[in-house]
DNA sequence: CAGTGGTCTAGACCACTGG
DNA sequence: CAGTGGTCTAGACCACTGC
């Protein structure tokens, strides 16, 4: 199968049609996954399957799936298929935390002990409807909560969410949720967050803010501004994290 | 070609003999990367040849330097060839520095000005020892500079050097520099950094610090404490920055 | 055992680079 | 133009899973 390298112009600004068959077929996978044709923790069809769908050779098939596994949007599973990722049923809780013990050992003092401080809906100021691409003054949900370790309140977060698709999220039904509240999006409002961007500060805390997490306004803080998007590229979610940093730190690597 | 099984027991804490052939070809051509044979910035030989050199086809190959190019240890050029990659001549002037300003315009204040403060000998403290696999007392080098930006000093750095691989560094040299740090070490010393992590904080400067960011002693500042290590996995660097946020940010995208 | 993903091969052709 | 990496195919076989 050979697509034609297109000779016609493309219309300015778009992606050009022409590009190698496996990234064509990776986004026709990519679709699918969007339209919610196979849900996330679900098979999608076999290598076998989806070449004979697309019409091109199971290699070809198998290179856009290693795209699609590369970005974390699908789990391989020899033996048994291929899964789209979800954050439920993932070993690793908080795919997106990277604050660790300074020990290293991971649950080294157990589970994240979480507490809703609050859950409200407000109009989006223009910075926080900028970072979700709403417009000033649409409705948003407005969450916070402390999570602690050991009894040690740790970080404080506060999240926006666009109102639309969240509708019908309470306080209630987050301080209900076991999991991580990614989950809670993905299983409950079909939003899957699966790449974020992050920008992080230092600063010190207000008032209220270091009294949430039993420090000192002098105390030093991680600042984390994350912007999480879905499958689409959509920005879903604005949260602000401020992390204590005496017993844990922001653990990177680079490659 | 078939690599056997290997039905015969392998030492324990080794890696089993036993892998994929193409991982095994690329341990093959690191194992060469490591030994110099090829340096930083010119081509390895091509597929074709290396096929030829392992008897092993092309497509194998071609995985094995896939990984290595995800690895960024190799840089392909279509139509050019494989080159070996460098802190030198890189377009990203400063791949491992995710301090970026706020208005996302890089360069916007141009490159950083570099000031070397000091570069002396000493013994090995514990911990110092401990990052960069030492015994404590063994000779390193120290060195510490500031970067400015559009006359701003924004980033301090202590770096510390195991004495024997940098015998001869000085702070005329690192001064003279005109380039990235590790293309120096890459160039002058044959260290070339693959890989890092970082540990980040959110600490307050001591007075010598403050002086040489220009900020007050109650200014929350980042620490970034990195470990760099070379293509055998050994530590080489251990720097510990402070960096002022009040216009600029970490930049961190999650996958 | 059948079905899945994982590896390896051989060969054809394309796209890009430089002389 | 020859040489490089990049794509695509078809087919063989292996390793793992679950019935």
């Amino acid at each position: 199968m050979h697509l034609s390298s297109s000779t016609v112009a493309e219309a300015p600004g778009l992606t050009p049609s022409f590009s190698p068959l496996y990234q064509q077929i990776k986004s026709l996978i990519l679709q699918s996954l969007q339209a919610g044709e196979w849900k996330p923790g679900e098979p999608i069809p076999s290598e076998i399957e989806l070449a004979a769908r697309f019409r091109v050779s199971q290699g070809t098939v198998r290179k856009a799936i290693d795209a699609l596994a590369a970005d974390n949007l699908v789990v391989r599973r020899q033996g048994k298929g291929t899964f789209v990722a979800t954050h439920a049923e993932q070993h690793v809780q908080y795919r997106f935390l990277k604050l660790v013990p300074d020990s290293g050992d991971i649950d080294s003092d157990g589970p994240a002990e979480r507490t809703i401080v609050a859950c409200r809906q407000q109009h989006a100021a223009a910075d926080v409807a900028r970072s979700l691409a709403l417009r000033a003054g649409d409705t948003v949900l407005q969450v916070r909560r402390v999570l602690a370790y050991g009894g040690v309140p740790t970080i404080l977060e506060d999240l926006w969410l666009p109102g639309d698709p969240f509708k019908g999220l309470t306080l209630e039904r987050l301080a209900a949720w076991p999991g991580p509240m990614y989950a809670l999006f993905e299983t409950e409002f079909g939003v899957r967050m699966v790449r974020a961007e992050e920008k992080i500060r230092a600063v010190l805390p207000d008032a209220p803010e270091a009294a949430l997490l039993a420090v000192a306004c002098a105390t030093p803080l991680l600042s984390v501004e994350r912007v999480a998007y879905t499958y689409s590229d959509t920005p879903m979610e604005l949260r602000r994290g401020l992390y204590r940093t005496d017993r844990r730190h922001y653990r990177n690597d680079l490659g």
